[in-house]
DNA sequence: ATCATTGTTGTCTTTAAGACAATTGTTGTT
DNA sequence: AACAACAATTGTCTTAAAGACAACAATGAT
């Protein structure tokens, strides 16, 4: 018996939920995929669908092996167009995921340069802060605030991540300058929404982490935006310094300092991270991103 | 073509670097393995091995792929192990590991009835201290003092494993009672060998960390015969409290007390964990070896 | 109650893997 | 340097397993 063949076969039947259906996808008629998957079944002995004339769904056992499967046939998918486009040119299409700040601002004006270096390969850029699912086949490299969600998948530490907080002196005019943490609280709040909500202006004081945020008037996932915002002198704002370095240096905004800093987690190395899965880097096209990322990156920032 | 089959011929003759010899482990002559594995190789496109007639050896990227290879065929193997026991009876063989004194002190104690509860099972109890290699088939479950080695392992908090010094009053007799853990270094150590070498003392002094190791006179890996020589009066012994509270009841030994406490690692947290394959707790031996001996050690210790 | 749809089963055909002998190419020995 | 010995490959035949197609059975919608 080919069981790796059965094993395809149920899984695109439990996907369906149709042998026919899943039978037209392979070419083969749908007898092929009923035998095959009984073969399975009788050789696990056990029953893995449960089949009405009408309805194909998974049985307990059925979902288990399905959800194991699907790593497995994934995996070695990877391992194979490891070795297919081992020692082959960067070439193909080459999915990179980013946070969106960091996309508009360093990364796609990186990307021209890479083009050039590397014409046979298709860039398929998308920006968002989700955390995208890596390693289910959908991301080659993906740039995350974050760190590393499993051990097949490899971190490397791109740059600094520090959130500064800033400020028009329109507003500080208006307001004043805050000295002291504890002093925000009578002031206004331009918050960054990140995927698990808004990030709040934490202060360690005395050894404790206290809540200092401002009350806000406004909160976004759109970093320019808010930026503008804090321009216009509507509040003080928390980004990451390689967001508003342009700001600073045009003097449009200028930064805070507070003694002890603010931060916007009790993690004090926050890093930009470049992920990817380990056993992909030795796929060119990804090897390729990686080092040029990595060298461009942490050369110029 | 017989993909799976082929990766196994693959395998088996990466591993003992001949045909001849891998055909004799599947009962085929050697040239169906010549065809598959030239199959393979072609239908990924790269040569794996180097043949000369004499020697067989892996490439660069057969070598890759090799180990690729045995991590998806271990994990096929273990679903497939998983659906095929699936709600069966509790049976066969089932391998533990465990740290040496915790195993002769509390794991081995509690098995008869674990085998009179599950007469099907065949034991095989390995005691030892260096940590195998969870995953790579060899242990269902192992009793370490460490963490977790990686995502797929799954770590259970059984008990504290936090150490503390003790001597016999003999030897405090002779050499009086320190109050303070500088004053050790006048003292005699009786040490205990981990794998990573014998576990130090250390305490932490204003916010320092720092090794207050007294003079050694003796190191092993065996908790008894250190037990033994503490008795007799020889040293002071750092060992975790569960292997010394029959010594302390008994009065034979007893607890020194310092502020701030002494440890033998910077990591304050330590603890006896139960490890095993998070996809394996389904296998009906391995789910009743787990939930067992985390009932009946959280609650006798 | 009827009918279309879907999964299974029976039978034949096609395809792929195994068996065995013959061949080629290396290696180690004389 | 020639040759024997062994291992991998190749050719040819046999056997086993998967695909094709038609007939059948079961189920749920109308």
């Amino acid at each position: 018996m080919d069981q790796l063949r059965a094993i395809r076969y149920f899984s695109k039947v439990a996907e369906s939920g149709s042998f026919t259906q899943a039978a037209k996808a392979f070419g083969v008629p749908p007898s092929s995929l009923s035998r095959r998957v009984a073969d399975l079944e009788k050789s696990l002995g056990a029953t893995l669908l449960k089949r009405t004339t009408r309805v194909v769904k998974l049985t307990e056992v059925g979902r288990i092996y399905y959800n194991d499967i699907q790593d497995i046939l994934n995996q070695l998918e990877q391992s194979h167009e490891t070795v297919r486009s081992y020692q082959a040119e960067p070439m193909g299409q080459l999915r990179i995921s980013s946070m969106v700040g960091f996309g508009e601002r360093i990364l796609l004006p990186l990307l021209d340069e890479f083009t050039e270096l590397y014409p046979d390969i298709i860039l398929d850029v998308s920006l968002s802060d989700e955390l995208s699912a890596l390693g289910r086949e959908d991301v080659d490299v993906a740039i995350r605030g974050g760190y590393a969600p499993n051990e097949r998948v490899l971190a490397i530490r791109l740059m600094d991540n520090e959130f500064i907080p800033v400020a028009s002196s329109a507003y500080l005019a208006e307001f004043g300058t805050p000295q002291k943490a504890l002093e925000l609280q009578h002031h206004r709040g331009l918050y960054f929404r990140t995927p698990n909500g808004p990030s709040p202006w934490l202060c360690n004081i005395a050894d404790q982490w206290q809540d200092v945020s401002a009350p806000a008037v406004a909160v976004s996932n759109n970093g320019r935006w808010l930026a503008e915002k804090a321009i216009e002198g509507k509040g003080i704002l928390m980004a990451p310094r390689w967001a508003l370095v342009s700001y600073l240096e045009r003097r449009e905004l200028q930064e805070l300092v507070f003694d002890p800093p603010l931060c916007i987690t009790q993690n004090t190395d926050l890093a930009v991270y470049l992920l990817y899965q380990k056993q992909r880097y030795l796929v060119p096209k990804v090897k390729a991103a990686v080092d040029f990322l990595v060298a461009r990156v942490r050369g110029n920032f």
